[in-house]
DNA sequence: AAGCTATTCAACCGCTCGTTC
DNA sequence: GGAACGAGCGGTTGAATAGCT
């Protein structure tokens, strides 16, 4: 199958659009629909090729595009949904009513990547680098923010706080390492789904490690999302395990799913077959449906999903059991629903120093 | 004011996928 | 089944602009 010619053929424009080809665009699709994409610029008047009229269309002349800054809200979802994706900048967007995948995929190669680099953590994973060079930029931006802290007088209080973050992102960041792939294992192919299965990672019966997941489930909301195998090696007397047909959530910290219909913010969620939603403050989530089946249970919230049920009020969210006293954590970390494999980006926009390096 | 560098984002390129014949 | 084609997607480029020296 050989390319199509298209932009190639010569003597058809390229480069910026003048407003006069805009004006023609415009006018010819709201009198025709833009029908064949190929037949349009000859039906237009134009000297562009069709793939260029389409793009211009659907990434800037299009009535129903939103111009301007991106929200902090969109920002979340853009980290959420990168999170669960990866770059299917087509599919994010569809979640962000009024903005092109193009403009999406701009504004997280200029703004939203650096940020997590800058913050220490992999864009494609969105998880902490674990090679040390890595972690400097984090560290000295902490300890900037500490040395900053300590010369106000608001903070011994923060100071505390700050440090106790830094010890939990400390105890995450190795225990991630315990849990890392293998080597061979690329990057983007964990980003894929976000799922540790078995093949791909060590679980280990390693006491430390299980010691540590189920410290940080206690005293903060952290999750893991795995595969029931790997579930299995989890020795039950560290997990309340509550269970039904389609799923098991074992939650240390005692965090309810909750129905759908109540809750406040569906895009950042993610469903499970029986329609319930997993918000934030879980910590180990897995599937018991079909030991092998590479997929999970879990998926984006749709169109279909907002209901006028959801404009209920959402019930009080319980409050996450917190037995280390650490409520810069607990508050920090709580609150808005988060997908069990975006909890990094939920982090980084609850951590003062992601706008600080912002 | 001029020159240089960094950043932004519209537009292009090349590939893949789905449909039709 | 497979070739041809159209459409869409993600990656990349480069002109315009902003910021700095």
């Amino acid at each position: 199958m050989g390319r199509s010619p298209c932009c190639d053929e010569s003597g058809l424009k390229k480069g910026p659009w003048t407003s006069e080809e805009d004006d023609k665009l415009i006018n010819y699709i709201k009198k025709n629909g833009h029908g064949s994409w190929r037949a349009l610029p000859k039906l237009a008047g134009l000297n562009r090729c069709g793939k260029s009229c389409r793009l211009r269309w659907t990434n800037y002349l299009r009535p129903d595009i939103k111009r301007g800054k991106f929200t902090p809200e969109e920002e979340q979802t853009i980290l959420n949904l990168h999170s669960v994706l990866g770059n299917k900048w087509s599919t994010i967007a569809t979640h962000l009513p009024g903005r092109t995948d193009n403009e999406i995929k701009n504004f997280w190669n200029t703004h939203l990547k650096k940020k997590l680099i800058q913050m220490g953590f992999d864009p494609m994973t969105h998880r902490p680098r674990t090679d040390i060079f890595s972690s400097i930029p984090h560290l000295i931006a902490l300890a900037n923010l500490k040395e900053l802290m300590e010369h106000n007088s608001w903070e011994k209080q923060a100071v505390r706080l700050q440090n106790e973050a830094a010890a939990q992102m400390a105890k995450f960041q190795y225990l991630q390492y315990l849990l890392q792939p293998p080597s061979s294992m690329s990057p983007a192919a964990f980003s894929n789904n976000n799922i540790i299965s078995p093949s791909n990672v060590n679980i280990p019966n390693d006491f430390d490690t299980f010691d540590l997941l189920n410290s940080l489930s206690k005293d903060s909301t952290l999750p893991l999302l795995m595969e029931p195998s790997s579930i299995n090696n989890i020795p039950s007397s560290f997990m309340n395990t509550s269970n039904n047909n389609s799923t098991t959530t074992i939650q240390p910290s005692i965090h309810d799913s909750i129905p759908f219909s109540h809750l406040p913010d569906l895009e950042s969620c993610l469903i499970s077959k029986d329609n319930m939603v997993q918000t934030s403050n879980f910590s180990v989530l897995c599937s018991t449906q079909g030991e092998n089946s590479p997929t999970s249970p879990w998926r984006l919230p749709t169109s279909d999903d907002l209901s006028p049920a959801t404009s209920s009020p959402p019930p009080a969210i319980p409050p996450v059991t917190n037995t280390g006293g650490d409520d810069c954590s607990a508050s920090s970390y709580e609150g808005g629903p988060s997908s069990p494999s975006s909890i990094w980006p939920e982090l980084l926009l609850d951590d003062p120093l992601f706008h600080e390096l912002a």
